[in-house]
DNA sequence: GATAAATAGTGACCGTAGTCAATTTATTAG
DNA sequence: CTAATAAATTGACTACGGTCACTATTTATC
């Protein structure tokens, strides 16, 4: 059986994580080299893939925690009641997401993963993510506000799909760069309506 | 003003990019190695990279010939009827970018961009599919057979997020797979129809 | 406490993409 | 034909993620 670790390594653990996450506020996300996190904490590059697999591993507790915290804030405040609100909603995630191609790379990586280890922060932000789509799009079904004639999860499952989209030209054309949210509407409006 | 490439350079480029599809063919692309190509083709590293700028350069090209060889295909066959005909004229393609993680990445990252070199192979299948989708869409609008509220190219836009959200699905989860053509199609009629 | 077993950590080493000053080869001008 | 210039190629070198046999430390057993 599996023993509890050791008061050393999550205090090895705590130390890589407080490293990394200064580096990426200092520096960004693609500024992340694994040696940096390593020298600045004290501790040899083995120890680092010990704790997190890889350097994925590491993004993806990291950014696992951030998008907790955009669905802890979009949970408190009150669903959307038209689809116009949902990318006004989304804005601030969307945001987070296309300031850096690695974020989104990583998130599109792990969007569906079964989640086994490590990764299942963003696993687990995610499935979050679609059922509060689902259950904000319920409730515009039953106010009349967007078409009724389709299952929840389906509806949720198309606005992920045209969140990524949004994200990814972005990433693409440098210009005419419109925020994601505001290129998100006519997709949503369309999705949704009949 | 720029001269015209040399003899020697082509010979060079072709041979490089024969021993690649290679290795494609026989080992798959996430088997593709620069060294590799180069110790086959016989010539230096920095070789490879003056003409290819990256690795990806090298793949835009194999892939974007592949994604070109589709194209012609579906234009010379007629176009769908019915939203269902899309999911299948897109089969073959489909399967091809599913078959390989490292495909459908490059093409993502690749697939909106203003096309400045080497990968314009990739940007240009990319805006020929769009406006293949366009035309098809916008037959089936005339014919009454779906949605006719919306503008084609929103449409088809659309359909290319919903082919992308398929193949990424796909790649995460390994369990219960379906094809992606089959995951496309209520994603299909729910946005033509309404 | 001694010893065995499990856990944690180490760092030399590897694979592979990508760089660039130097060299070789082709083209042009006189 | 020769010198000057431009194009093409070279390969040693760097950057960086990732591995693994080994050492060190902690915990369990008697």
């Amino acid at each position: 059986m599996t023993r509890a670790p050791q008061k050393r390594r999550l205090e090895t653990r705590a130390k890589l994580l407080t490293v990394a996450k200064t580096i990426v506020a200092t520096q960004g996300y693609s500024a992340l080299r694994v040696e940096d996190v390593v020298a600045h904490a004290g501790v040899a590059k083995g120890t680092f893939f010990s704790h997190f697999g890889d350097k994925d591993g590491l993004l993806a507790v990291i950014l696992g925690a951030r998008m907790t915290e955009f669905l802890d804030e979009m949970e408190a405040t009150p669903p959307p009641t038209h689809p116009e609100d949902i990318a006004i909603r989304l804005t601030p995630m969307l945001d987070f997401v296309a300031q850096d191609r690695v974020i989104f790379d990583l998130l599109l990586r792990y969007s569906g993963t079964t989640g086994a280890e490590v990764d299942a922060v963003i696993t687990e932000s995610f499935t979050r993510q679609i059922t509060m789509f689902a259950g904000w799009i319920a409730q515009m079904q039953a106010h009349g506000q967007i078409r009724a004639d389709r299952d929840p999860a389906l509806l949720a499952e198309g606005i992920q799909a045209f969140l990524n989209h949004v994200l990814a030209l972005g990433f693409c054309m440098e210009h005419e760069k419109q925020p994601p949210a505001q290129a998100l509407a006519p997709f949503l409006s369309c999705w949704l309506v009949r």
